[in-house]
RNA sequence: GCGGCUCUGGCCCAAUUGGGAGAGGCGCCUGGCUUAGGACCAGGAGGUUCAGGGUUCGAGUCCCUGGAGCCGCACCA
């Protein structure tokens, strides 16, 4: 740690504010020039999307605000990156579309309400109004006619009646199963609401329950969502993290016949070469199967089993020590191989959602197994021969097959890719089972028994079952309950409410009830981006004509706590509307890049650990373009930056050397640069051509470090070269200005001003690069002894390998470094290097 | 436990993708300007590129082994 982490550790935020004071910043104020130049940008509006034409389109998108409180400062980063990049493309001319909303459902504004008995839009669209007024501040380029909040009417009607798309077609679906249950709240909670197997809200342990759920059928997309990822620019990490949540793995079903049953118990193996080795079975305690299997002798041990593992808290089932636990069901199958009884087991450590929700076990050749055969004193049996030097248990690895033969089969030998692909085949031609695919991926429990979210709009009639609501009853609006109305009672807020929930059916008229379940707010973030494209459209959720001009988004901006929640929900529902002819895209993000996150000190800031630092108080000390500049400059964007190791006092002084060099330029607006001085044009129009290059590769440190080479350049023209009449400096200074306008809109702004220019630089356009500029006279060669500079060359840029060869081997450093030895071989790399191995 | 990412001057980070170890900033030191300065100007010091091995004419960069830190998943059959 540095000094300057031992300092900011014993100050608190408010005492460093307190200790700065204000100095003379050479006529540089930023809290004039934020004053200044907001308003005129207001009026001016400069970053409406035209959508006429008249340029390429480009759209530009940052993940949408949860209005949780004011920005922080990782809305900070994640703002100055992406407008970065859309005021890139403004300046390229590119049509760029750059929205702005708020993901405004959600449990906090619920928690709020309670707290404040009052109705939680009261604290949601405070909290909206105060982010909008500090992201204008903070000087971003938003379409803001396009603004929109997912807890509209407006807006929530669209995600209902795309709701009964998918239930129209299967997608949407209810059923029962086991989810995470507060017995304090009385409620259910959604994993992300479970930390570390407690809950979020009161601290205490989660159990399961049985519940029945809506569900959207993303299984059915699985495969599609893996294949598609070929179409995606995104970080290899993230598109690893999909992959492996998505969980494809490959195997085969296999049917065991059960004693005194008809149907078979089907199970699901990637191991299928070890079916010899299946000793007894195991099913989920909690799947159906298992009930069905126990016999009378064994139902009071299962009953109480089961009752124990419901109870299970989500801490005791988390931890990797946990004893393996199980009780015999009673029933035995047969091993279609081996032709054995085998028994059956109910235990915990087989999942009632994945596969088939029963497995067969193989302890020779599988670790979970091989603990719970020997718990229970079930048979081992190996299947594999493990090399010589093994000395654990179950074993994994690669092997010959051995004890696998039967009448009819034989596997003995075979390695287990081989015996995998024999095994199969025979189970297949005998009826026994087929190669098959399974993913880890689960269906998307969406329904939350929850207030402050799109009511699910589905009614249940005794008569007719579930009925969708009439498109035209659309939106299915929420109630007016807060305070002590939204507490938690044992049943959703929606349902207490009787006069809302009865309602007649709208297929039969009878009497009949509202769906009482709000659907999560993944739902409303997973199609806001197609919202945006035509916020006043009425005839559907958006105009399809302009999601055929604006879909895909061409670059998306955000943090990748989403790599598996929101970024994949997107992409399943984007797959849907397409096969629903709403979409002609497939994928909904073409580009996608995860800032870091802001720290201060090694850790993330919190309130409990008393290091976090207020934005404001960072924008009152630095200003709004020092903050941003720091945001861009700390390091390449995906890296978390530490605050503590940052200087926005750093990037404020560079701001005013910046900003000064505009009051310097005494060319007149207009004069023509080719008069000027060639070696500072010449860094000018490197520093732009490198620019475009480093924003398109995302190295936007590195582009600010060019802008500040730049501004050294040009500084060192002014006192000390051809002086600040010369067009060249002029030409200097305006790049600085424009290239600047991406960081720090308001010193560019005011520095454009200063040079003659209307308002606004944000629009100037990009500096054009004159290619002769960017042709050097000559280059360095380095001279090279087994791999050691030993001299370098001025030599043209265009030299030949045999000239350069020559001329390396004459040089005196050479020869003499040569020392008389021979010259066993020489490598040449025209025209910066030459490498001369020695005999 | 499995997987991924990162490691370069005191600190944040560059390095044309296998070719000169250093672009930029912070901090520090010296000098100038200054009543003074944390402002401005000029200059300077500072590294076994985490360690070890390999490939190569040549490795910060590629491969292997190990270390440290961060992150994701975690009984997924």
């Amino acid at each position: 740690m540095g000094s300057t982490t031992h300092e900011c550790g014993s100050r608190t935020v408010s005492e460093q504010v307190e200790a700065e004071t204000p100095i003379d910043r050479g006529g540089y104020d930023f809290n004039v020039m934020q004053a200044k130049w907001r308003p005129v940008w207001e009026k001016l509006d400069p970053f409406k999307a035209r959508d006429d034409g008249s340029a390429e389109r480009r759209y530009a998108l940052t993940m949408f605000s949860y209005p949780s409180g004011d920005l922080h400062m990782g809305h900070a980063e994640v703002f100055a990156l992406h407008d970065l990049l859309s005021r890139y493309w403004f300046q390229k001319g590119y049509d760029v579309l750059n929205p702005i909303g708020w993901d405004s459902f959600g449990l906090p504004a619920e928690n709020a309400a309670i707290k404040r008995n009052e109705h939680p839009a009261t604290y949601t669209y405070a909290n909206i109004e105060t982010q909008a007024e500090s992201i204008r501040r903070y000087g971003m380029s938003f379409d803001w006619s396009r603004r929109l909040h997912t807890s509209d009417p407006e807006y929530y009607k669209w995600t209902q009646w795309l709701f009964l798309r998918f239930y129209e077609r299967g997608l949407a679906y209810r059923k029962a199963s086991f989810v995470n249950w507060c017995p304090y709240d009385q409620t259910v909670l959604a994993n992300e609401q479970v930390i570390q197997g407690r809950c979020e809200r009161c601290g205490h342990e989660v159990t399961k329950r049985e519940l029945t759920q809506w569900y959207f059928k993303t299984t059915e997309y699985a495969q599609r969502l893996l294949d598609d990822m070929e179409l995606l620019q995104w970080p290899e990490e993230i598109l690893l993290m999909q992959r492996n949540w998505i969980g494809r793995s490959e195997g085969a079903f296999a049917n065991f016949q059960v004693e005194g049953r008809d149907e078979p118990i089907k199970v699901f193996t990637t191991r299928p070469d070890t079916l010899f080795g299946a000793t007894f079975m195991v099913v989920a305690p909690d799947a159906k199967l298992a009930a069905e299997l126990v016999t009378p002798d064994q139902q009071a041990a299962f009953d109480e089993y089961l009752t124990a593992v419901k109870s299970t808290t989500e801490i005791e089932r988390l931890s990797t020590e946990r004893d393996k636990t199980g009780v015999f069901l009673g029933s035995y199958a047969i091993n279609p191989v081996t032709g054995e009884r085998i028994q059956i087991w109910a235990a915990d450590y087989v999942l009632a959602d994945y596969g088939t929700g029963a497995i067969m076990a193989v302890p020779g050749q599988d670790t979970r197994d091989w603990e719970f055969a020997e718990k229970f004193g079930l048979p081992i049996v190996r299947t594999v021969q493990p090399s010589a030097d093994f000395e654990g248990k179950a074993y994994t690895g690669e092997g010959p097959a051995i004890n696998s033969a039967n009448d009819e089969i034989s596997l003995d030998g075979l390695g287990v890719d081989q015996a995998k692909a024999r095994i199969i085949d025979w189970l297949d031609s005998k009826g026994l089972g087929e190669r098959t695919i399974n993913y880890r991926l689960r269906d998307w429990l969406l329904s939350r028994q929850r207030f402050w979210g799109a009511p699910i709009p589905i009614i249940h009639c005794p008569a007719c079952g579930e009925v969708p609501v009439p498109d035209d009853q659309l939106p299915m609006e929420l109630p007016d309950l807060r305070g002590a109305d939204l507490a938690p009672k044992g049943v959703s807020p929606l349902a207490a409410d009787r006069e809302w929930v009865e309602v007649d059916c709208p297929k039969c008229g009878g009497k009949a009830e509202r769906d009482t379940d709000t659907m999560d707010t993944f739902v409303d973030s997973s199609w806001y981006f197609l919202r945006y494209l035509s916020p006043e459209y009425t005839d559907g959720p958006y105009d399809p004509a302009a999601a055929e001009r604006w879909m895909s988004v061409y670059q998306y901006v955000g943090g990748k706590e989403h790599a598996v929640l929101h970024l994949l929900y997107a992409r399943f529902f984007v797959k849907a509307l397409h096969d629903m002819g709403l979409l002609s895209v497939v994928e909904p993000f073409t580009r996608l890049l995860n800032q870091g996150q802001v720290i201060n000190q090694g850790k993330s800031m919190s309130k409990s650990l008393g290091n976090g630092v207020n934005l404001g108080d960072q924008i009152d000390l630095y200003g709004v373009d020092a903050v941003r500049l720091t945001m861009v400059f700390a390091g390449p964007p995906a890296d978390d930056i530490d605050w503590a190791d940052m200087s926005p006092g750093g990037s404020l002084k560079f701001l005013q050397r910046a900003w000064r060099l505009a009051g310097s330029v005494e060319a007149p607006l207009g004069s023509d640069p080719s008069t000027g001085d060639v070696e500072l044009r010449r860094i000018t129009h490197r520093t732009i051509a490198d620019s475009a290059e480093l924003i398109d590769s995302m190295r936007f440190n590195v582009m600010v470090a060019r802008i500040m080479e730049l501004v050294n350049a040009t500084r060192k023209a002014i006192d000390a070269g051809p002086g600040a009449a010369d067009p060249a400096v002029r030409e200097a200074v305006e790049t600085v200005a424009v290239l600047l306008s991406l960081v720090a809109p308001y010193t560019a702004e005011d520095m454009w001003e200063t040079l003659g220019y209307e308002p606004t630089v944000a629009k100037a356009g990009w500096p054009e690069v004159d290619p002769a500029l960017l042709v050097q006279d000559t280059v360095t060669c380095v001279v090279q002894i087994a791999g050691k500079v030993r001299d370098r060359l001025e030599v043209a840029p265009d030299i030949g390998d045999a000239d350069l060869e020559q001329l390396a081997l004459a040089s005196d450093a050479i020869q003499k470094a040569l020392d008389g030895r021979g010259v066993r071989k020489v490598i040449v790399r025209a025209p910066k290097l030459v490498n001369v191995v020695p005999a």
